[in-house]
DNA sequence: ATGCATGAGTT
DNA sequence: ACTCATGCATA
């Protein structure tokens, strides 16, 4: 006998009383867990496991050391579908979690695997908006990050309770391209990004919500952690106000853009009107632009830092000042002779967005050449060239990393914070100036906090969720991914999952 | 909110 | 000639 619990969880209205579903079958396999995702098309929610699962046995592992660098290497998309992970049928089985094996003894992480597991897991069925799209392109010059999962010992079932904020941890290292294996690409992050977009519908806000999410210790407060975050953005003078000079961590970033933007609000002024006045007030105009950008968590870590301060003095001096409305002088921007605007043609775009996936940083020549076979003016290819790199320094997932250790084999050390932005330089990366602030150069703080919290965080859960029905003696079947149903098929006894995923957003 | 553009500072 | 911070103009 075996019962299966099934867990929908759709457009974050998820509560016990959402569709929970219980039967019971026969177990084939003893204890070893059992993880399949599939789409959720509704209808084949219900299809027997062996219709679509091929998966994974054993413990929670990674498929990538199955299919290995290949499957990294790819683009995001081929390599899914290289996968067969299903578009048609919505089948998304992810096969090859084994066991840790050697090379991987208990201490270690395994280095970049999740990642191969999370490109697998994502890169499918989730359609990402059009903007994510585009965004997918993946730089496979570049960034090669090392992840993994400090303290999470993936040998045994039998430590259920394992942080989940160590899953959440990762390791991200800069120029190891030369690694071949184990390290995923940026076209594994894009996948990921992309997917994630994808889920989160790019809905506005949505990204901050998961950001808030720590999961610490026990089960249980892993599972309510994202209601306690959830509801801990309050106004600027609750949050903790770490003093300046120091940088803030991603974290305190986050919290306060994400409360800055809640009090800019509620006071009454537009993003404009701040700029404005962060100009009468500190001689600092700033754009539209730029405050959009701050409040969307878009901007580089090292701009973040720099803008924070100014916007929190501007919110004191809002608040105080919130009755009379003082100080929002405009300041007529001044004109300039400026170029107009080009507008490039999509069918355009899709041959230079082609051109940038072969070749990111072409020459003066490859740049004319494809500006003459575009009918583009040179400096309008070369621009774009420029903003589509600046751009893909915005999407792609950190270069900085937790610790920066890229021998791979020595981290244990549990991450400070998971989301610390600055970090030291990998030893083997040229330590950038050796601030640590510029080991995040060019990285938003945004993309690095999306890869943190949305992809981590959620494989992490998946993580604990199969160690811990494993350790019980369970079998894991999670299907669907993006509704997030779940099925978890008990050998004993019926188990019942209480989650969060109302302010999880997935 | 974001695409194309500018200009200062670097490499 | 690039990166980075920034913004006008516009979708």
């Amino acid at each position: 006998m075996e019962t299966q619990l099934t867990v929908h969880s759709n457009s974050g209205d998820f509560s016990p009383s959402s569709t929970h579903s219980l039967s019971s079958t026969g177990s084939p396999s003893s204890s070893s867990a059992a993880l399949m995702v599939t789409s959720s098309s509704g209808s084949d929610t219900h299809a027997s496991p062996s219709d679509h699962y091929l998966a994974m046995q054993g413990q929670v592992n990674v498929m990538y050391q199955k299919y290995g660098n290949e499957f990294l290497q790819q683009a995001p998309a081929s390599a899914m579908n290289g996968l067969s992970l299903a578009h048609a049928g919505g089948q998304w089985a992810v096969a090859g979690f084994g066991a840790p094996t050697a090379g991987h003894p208990e201490g270690h992480p395994t280095h970049g695997h999740w990642t191969g597991m999370s490109a697998a897991l994502l890169g499918q069925d989730v359609k990402p908006s059009l903007q994510a799209r585009e965004d997918l392109s993946p730089d496979l010059h570049r960034s090669n990050h090392t992840q993994n999962l400090n303290g999470w010992s993936t040998a045994g079932n039998a430590h259920v309770t394992m942080p989940m904020s160590y899953a959440l941890s990762m390791t991200t290292n800069s120029n190891h391209a030369s690694l071949g294996h184990n390290v995923p690409t940026a076209a594994t992050h894009h996948a990921m990004y992309g997917a994630m977009n994808g889920m989160v519908a790019g809905t506005h806000g949505q990204y901050t919500h998961q950001y808030s999410m720590h999961m610490n210790g026990s089960p249980r407060s892993g599972m309510t952690g994202a209601h306690h975050l959830a509801l801990s953005n309050g106004p600027s003078s609750v949050m903790p106000e770490p003093h300046e000079d120091e940088a803030p961590s991603s974290d305190d970033l986050e919290q306060f853009a994400k409360s800055f933007k809640q009090r800019r609000i509620k006071l009454g002024y537009t993003q404009a009107d701040v700029g404005l006045a962060l100009g009468t007030l500190y001689g600092n105009v700033f754009s539209q632009t730029t405050i959009c950008r701050f409040e969307a968590l878009q901007l580089s870590f090292k701009n973040m830092c720099k803008l924070k301060p100014l916007l929190a003095k501007w919110l004191e001096e809002a608040d105080s000042t919130s009755g009379s409305p003082s100080c929002l002088d405009k300041i007529a921007a001044q004109g300039r002779k400026r170029k107009k605007r080009t507008s490039i043609e999509v069918t355009i775009k899709g041959a230079l967005e082609n051109a940038f996936l072969k070749q990111p940083k072409p020459s003066a020549q490859e740049i004319s050449s494809l500006a003459d076979s575009l009918q583009l003016e040179k400096e309008v290819v070369r621009v774009w060239f420029c903003n589509r790199r600046q751009k893909e320094k915005r999407m792609t997932p950190p270069m900085n990393g937790l610790d920066g250790d890229p021998d791979g084999g020595s981290d244990g050390t549990p991450p400070q914070s998971e989301h610390m932005m600055p970090s030291p330089p990998a030893s083997t990366s040229p330590p950038v100036k050796g601030n640590p602030l510029q080991s995040a150069r060019g990285q938003t703080l945004m993309s690095s906090l999306g890869s943190h919290s949305q992809v981590w965080f959620y494989f992490s859960f998946l993580i604990f969720i199969s160690n811990f029905c494993t350790s019980c003696g369970l079998h894991f079947i999670p299907i669907s991914f993006p509704q997030f149903v779940i099925k978890l098929t008990l050998l004993r006894q019926v188990f019942y999952m209480v989650c969060c995923f109302d302010s999880v957003n997935f």
